[in-house]
DNA sequence: TTGTACGCGTTATCAC
DNA sequence: GTGATAACGCGTACAA
């Protein structure tokens, strides 16, 4: 920026005899100058060779086009997929995004909206958990957050609860002598807990024999692996010979389970059902594929940056900002029945298209 | 932005009783001011509510500390992983990063390489292939490609010649009859191709029996799976009895051939050994885990990032830029040595760490 | 240590 | 249809 004295309005306007003005026409309302004149710009950008500088046109009206993204990390499938569909809607919106990776501490995470707020950003969408929504409201922006507590802000959630509802009957419908549910932690206020409870008011209302396993997931597959082995134990013990369906928490283990039943019996007993959570690529390429429920992450991508965009737009024409009430979308998952719950075809066919 | 009048230098100013320039100094250079004035200031700051504007700074200042960049997708782990550990050096270098998904389409990338200009992004980092490193030397601004053609640009590449040599020799020490290598086209140009090149080398040199199957791999598991399915029966076919070493392109299509024999015999028979590359999480994850050449990401990320600050870094002090060569920083794989090439341990048994 | 005056490159507001 | 002029908010010689 700055090398060498870029080519400004001021240089066009010189060579061509025109106004600042009428050059910043030139870009922002065409069609009030003749094409005569239009052209002889258009000439002079070319010969000059002009290059647009944004950054003095934010500061002029004040429009940054950008929106500022926090993810928690990249690691999981499901983020890297949701951002790359963020990332995706610039075609249709033309906002650009800054990202940050937030490791979900507090501080760190308040500095990275700090630097955002600082760059103007018009929005800011939300999908770390370590910055409560009371807090994010008081931003003074709009805020739309993903898969999180979401009390204060707009938001953009997958129907947890019919996911769960919907693994759990799947399983209920394979007649199944016991259901399980493993699963991590989650507070009341997180969506997925919906999963939890689905679980838990289903068996219960249809009086299911039904256990659930709290525990807290490794972040790799060892730590992983050692937390899901004593738990199929258990089950080996106390349901021995009963058909056992279980719903665990996200593909990741479920595949995990998988590869522990199958290293112990050689296969997947007909004993056992899985179904997972999130259709992360995974339960496709397990060998075994995996029964999952599906979330719509491009529509969630598009209902998050849309409704952002609304109520930037909103900001851009009342100028008292009146406290708009949070709007909470809701995208229905899809179940994916594959061969852990399905029965599996004879090894050795062709998969099946999924 | 443009709501209720900012609070700016200006009203600080005022305030204060001080001048502009004093409140600026404040921000950029504390120690010229006496503890008491500083004091009154940070005071007023908190007292008025002040947000800084970085926008203005970088019009006064041409600094935007924006990093550019363009990844093909978030997709492949390798990517997503990158994108991570890019965003990540945040905290050591204070670089902010715009993103962009470029979907391989030569006049969308240049779209969007024009925009990052117009917000006067010091850096460039490039993931994707479809714009010659020719056209990117012509920007005028620090660039840094990933892994692919780089004869005009910096950039940062896995010694994918070693690697492929690692993945060759590891076979061959495995004393197999038939070494396989799995691979889709590559030009000549990208970093890729010297695992091919290494491939033919070490089987040349050592005078091993060996063929090369070139495929265009499909993008997801089933036409991946129709492609692989025919190699594997030429396979049976030519090298019946023989010990198979096979080095594939990738640890996700590794684990297709790998899900193919499995559900063709039960378990991965004895006379086949497999190796991939990336070390992705599918490789730990697979029912068998599978052995591959590791790229060292973190440290592929870093470099890039380091060398583009450096470049930039040069930029600020000597007005006359001068063309620098490029540099092409080389790392090294990894061999990861699991269960496909190792011997499957009996199955039942915990995983070893890795 | 502090202040004055101007520049950064564009847009907005009027006026013609 | 076009132009002059004043913002936008901050940095920086240069002066004091």
């Amino acid at each position: 920026m700055r090398n060498n004295k870029n080519v400004t309005f001021s240089d066009i306007a010189k060579y061509t005899h025109f106004s600042k003005t009428t050059i910043s026409r030139y870009f922002n309302n065409p069609d009030s100058l003749t094409l005569e004149n239009q052209q002889i710009i258009s000439d002079a950008l070319e010969k000059l060779n002009y290059k647009e500088n944004k950054v003095a046109r934010i500061l002029a009206n004040g429009k940054t086009e950008f929106i500022g993204i926090i993810v928690p990390d990249l690691y999981h499938h499901y983020y890297s997929e949701m951002l790359n569909q963020i990332l995706a809607t610039y075609e249709e919106f033309g906002y650009k995004f800054l990202v940050f990776i937030g490791d979900e501490q507090e501080e760190i995470e308040r500095r990275y909206i700090q630097e955002l707020m600082a760059y103007k950003i018009e929005g800011l969408i939300i999908m770390s958990h370590s910055i409560s929504s009371r807090e994010l409201a008081d931003l003074q922006i709009p805020v739309v957050t993903i898969e999180r507590e979401d009390q204060y802000v707009s938001s953009v959630n997958t129907d947890n609860y019919m996911g769960g509802y919907q693994a759990t009957s799947l399983l209920a419908r394979h007649k199944c002598d016991v259901l399980i549910h493993i699963n991590s932690l989650a507070s009341e206020s997180v969506p997925a807990y919906g999963r939890i409870q689905a679980f838990r008011d289903f068996c219960t209302e249809k009086k299911l024999k039904h256990q659930v396993f709290i525990r807290e997931m490794g972040r790799n597959y060892d730590t992983s692996y050692r937390i899901l082995l004593p738990i199929v134990e258990e089950l080996e013990q106390n349901y021995h010979g009963m058909k056992k369906g279980i719903f665990i928490s996200n593909d990741t283990d479920a595949n995990i389970l998988l590869n522990i039943l199958i290293r112990k019996y050689g296969t997947l007993p007909d004993d056992y059902l899985i179904i997972g959570f999130d259709n992360s690529p995974i339960s496709r390429e397990a060998i075994i594929p995996i029964s999952t429920i599906g979330q719509q992450i491009d529509t969630i991508a598009h209902e998050a940056v849309s409704l952002l965009v609304n109520q930037m737009n909103e900001r851009r024409k009342r100028r008292p900002v009146l406290t708009d009430k949070p709007i909470h979308k809701i995208i229905t998952p899809i179940l994916i029945r594959r061969e852990t719950t399905e029965g599996c075809q004879p090894w050795g066919e062709e998969p099946n298209a999924n």
